[in-house]
DNA sequence: TTGACGCATGCCTATATAGGAATGTAATGT
DNA sequence: ACATTACATTCCTATATAGGCATGCGTCAA
């Protein structure tokens, strides 16, 4: 099988970098395809079908003006990825915990400091 | 182009599913492949591809042991990710309020409700 | 009606999988 | 030394892009 499509989920459609930083610019406020042009710099068509992948995600949403289409963010799409990475939280404070009680740990046994390579070890 | 490869980051190496339930399964303890096949119920070649891809963005560590290899996930890696999801934060709370407030609006003007579809619409 | 404007879509190509099957390899048991 | 165990890697295939370019389409102005 190839790889799932990038319409499948949130996760697979902010894979992509362009996409990631059309969805910042939309955060804030919604903007006509135009400017999302302008100020990314990317090529009209794929704006578009960055656009339209993140649509059919639920990433944005689309409101028609006159011969414009005002694109922006749909934040709540975005909820599930930060509780998915949210669950993990626990673990990298612990590994924090970890590395930080280790050097703590260092500095009472009085063992080799790192912080001055030149100190003579005492051998036992 | 096609798209980026998994390796390139950890946005694209959890947007497979499989990989996201291997860092979940691997987040609190270290295991062997022959567990993480058992528990999960993959081809062992298709977990030890994974596994791969994880280990070469950082996603997981392994160390030897014997004849097994044990690896187990590196939340620090997923921070990034949390991060990045957590600075639309304020936007998802924001589209939260305006429901909640437009919903007591109409409440107080006494709109509508859906709540009783049969009732009568006084008309101008 | 005719253009111009603002976007969306279609077409084409190079690339990158993910899974299945088979094979390679290092370490351990006998 | 040899079989076995525990993984990793290779080969093959079907599929899904992402980008560049050309084109289609609805809306608005003259």
């Amino acid at each position: 099988m190839a790889r799932a499509s990038t319409t499948s989920d949130a996760f697979n459609a902010v894979a992509e970098p362009r996409r990631r930083e059309i969805l910042t610019y939309l955060a804030a406020a919604e903007r006509p395809v135009g400017e999302i042009v302008a100020a990314l710099g990317l090529e009209q068509p794929s704006v578009s079908k960055h656009l339209r992948v993140l649509r059919d995600v639920g990433l944005v949403r689309m409101r028609c003006q006159g011969r414009q289409k005002l694109y922006r963010t749909n934040a709540e799409a975005i909820r599930p990825l930060h509780e998915w990475a949210g669950t993990f939280e626990r673990y990298w404070q612990h590994q924090l915990n970890r590395v930080k009680q280790r050097a703590e740990a260092m500095v009472r046994q009085g063992s080799p400091d790192l912080s001055f390579p030149d100190r003579k070890i005492k051998e036992k």
